[in-house]
DNA sequence: CATAGGAATTAAAACGTTTGAAAACGTTAT
DNA sequence: ATAACGTTTTCAAACGTTTTAATTCCTATG
């Protein structure tokens, strides 16, 4: 338990503790050989440097917070993976929090990551009013938004264009020739998913339909919930052809409900995603969907990050990196029966 | 960017330090009244606390490693969202590190995570030869083993009865009367999946069967690689009613390439999973596997986890928690073709 | 009025690094 | 022998806290 500490070093080679430290880094002002000394013994003694001292002095704690909804979603999961990935091999290391989105729990966990000196942010943010993001943006701590932009602010942003995604899901559907929709969320809390809904709105528009409020049902990202939602509307006889669904997890839990009410897929009615989890490819399911590259959008994220805490002091411009998003055409949807 | 010290708000109030310090910990100490009003300055002044110093000076920086093969693999999703609740709700933060199966990788991330002097960590281990691991337990470092148990070791751990588990598979397709079996994983790079192997081949020996080496194909555990694997088998005219997956990302790529090449479920060939993440339920999968609590697995490794921290001085015993498994019988599976 | 005793505050060291400036040491040239 | 210089090493302050021991300041008591 007890650590080896640079001072345990010197007092073995009779060194000062200033001489191990630069000798560690090897900085040119020690002399070669005696810094291969150092070295040998600091690993003979089992050293590891303390990193919270180094940060300390350096204020920098080479560890980024990665502050996001739902870390089970496998859309998050997918990109964590991917910042994860870029973050280690470029020294860092990730915290992950999980903030079930719930705006106070992200404000917690934005206050906490800040305690920790973290040296950066990546947010998904559920974008409600939230006094302390709004601090944290005004005191400029390195921060990008992922997936999610943040409306009208100046700030680095990795994602897709989430109003032409949708645009594209719901113009895919009128192609096949539905004209009754049923739009199954989740909640409108990230400005991600108004994009999405106003994607929607735009294709429908372009054919004189017009949502209302009982054509909406609103409920949470997951499977479960896509199940309850569509259960209900099959209760009621309502009529429609096409299921929009704000995310795959929620389309699944729909094609769920439609499976077990008897009906059939595309035949009955047509389903479409968004998101293209791994899940929506499985035979079985064959979820037609709007497909982005996840990981890279994570490893993107850190990149742009690292971008903006490698030029600290001058004004470095802010980033904003537009992924592309394709529909991927499955068994979900087809065109509309006669 | 500039941050508010403890410093700044001795100065402004024309007290110590150590009197702020003391102050904002709620020492009585301190009288009542100067306690409320270093506070109401520090809030004033927008101070945060640097977790950093203050990690340094208390030894313990409130934050624990999770080291773990693969984050996207919905079934260690789990894990880290059932740890990371926990780890916040007592005011820890989780750092994540994806080993990716990879021995070298898992060593780095011990490693980096011990130089940040993270107070204790999570480990689902690949348990190959590994003298860093070896290092790390004979310093007696906190650690919680997670899923697969350290062979042989002195070690928290966490997890399930994984001979067990594999035994129930092997028997619920054994007492649906199949007798020709292939296994497809997955490598042997757990002793999570070596006890597995072992509790399927124990199930057999009741039934005389003995696996030999073509019974056994290894890939990874990944939906991709048991789609693989099983169109190999099925292109070679290789008898066998029952495939047991190590996982169920490999079964259900197993169940993908069946599909596909025509065969039915479960009446051509069975196929059993492990694990029961969410998509084996999904209607169009019906995936029959061995189901755990996963998220309670992650809160009980942070809770051992804590518990070890907080008895640090006195030598605290061992926690070894074994958590229940259930088979979950679905469509994948069913009585073997007369 | 001196002072003991308690309450409130402060001084100072510590945690383990980094780093710019200063010092020590050698060597060579004068 | 000394100056001058370059190389190598050390000093000391700094990072922002916590914490123990010491000090100051009151107030009440003999």
């Amino acid at each position: 338990m007890y650590m080896v500490t640079i001072k345990d070093i010197a007092r073995e080679l009779n060194l000062s503790y200033s001489s191990i430290s630069l000798a560690l880094n090897d900085d040119p002002r020690i002399k070669k050989e005696t810094r291969e000394r150092v070295k040998l013994k600091a690993e003979e003694m089992g050293y590891q440097r303390n990193a919270q001292a180094r940060a300390l002095v350096m204020n920098k704690s080479e560890m980024i917070g990665f502050i996001l909804p739902d870390i089970e979603n496998p859309f998050f999961a997918s990109l964590i993976r991917g910042a994860e990935e870029l973050a280690f091999e470029k020294g860092y290391n990730l915290v992950i929090c999980n903030t079930n989105w719930d705006n106070e729990l992200e404000a917690k966990h934005l206050n906490l990551v800040i305690e920790r000196k973290i040296d950066g942010i990546l947010l998904v943010s559920c974008n409600e009013p939230n006094p302390t993001l709004e601090r944290v943006l005004s005191l400029k701590l390195p921060l990008v938004f992922v997936s999610s932009p943040y409306p009208e602010a100046e700030a680095n942003f990795v994602g897709t264009d989430s109003e032409h995604g949708g645009y594209l899901a719901a113009k895919h559907l009128l192609d096949l020739g539905h004209r009754e929709f049923v739009v199954i969320g989740g909640q409108f809390n990230s400005e991600a998913i108004i994009q999405r809904f106003n994607g929607y709105k735009r294709a429908l528009n372009d054919y004189n339909i017009i949502l209302n409020k009982d054509d909406v049902i609103l409920g949470d990202f997951s499977v479960n919930s896509g199940f309850k939602s569509i259960k209900n509307l099959l209760k009621r006889n309502r009529k429609f052809t096409a299921i929009l669904a704000f995310d795959d997890l929620i389309a699944i839990g729909v094609l769920n409900g439609i499976k077990e009410s008897g009906l059939s897929i595309p035949q009955d009615i047509s389903v479409i995603g968004f998101d293209n989890i791994e899940a929506s490819s499985f035979k079985g399911i064959d979820l037609t969907t709007i497909s982005m590259d996840k990981s890279s959008m994570g490893r993107l994220a850190v990149e742009i990050l690292l971008e903006d805490l490698n030029c600290k002091n001058k004004q470095c411009d802010i980033n904003n990196i537009v992924l592309d998003q394709e529909l991927i055409i499955r068994q979900s949807t087809g065109p509309v029966k006669e």
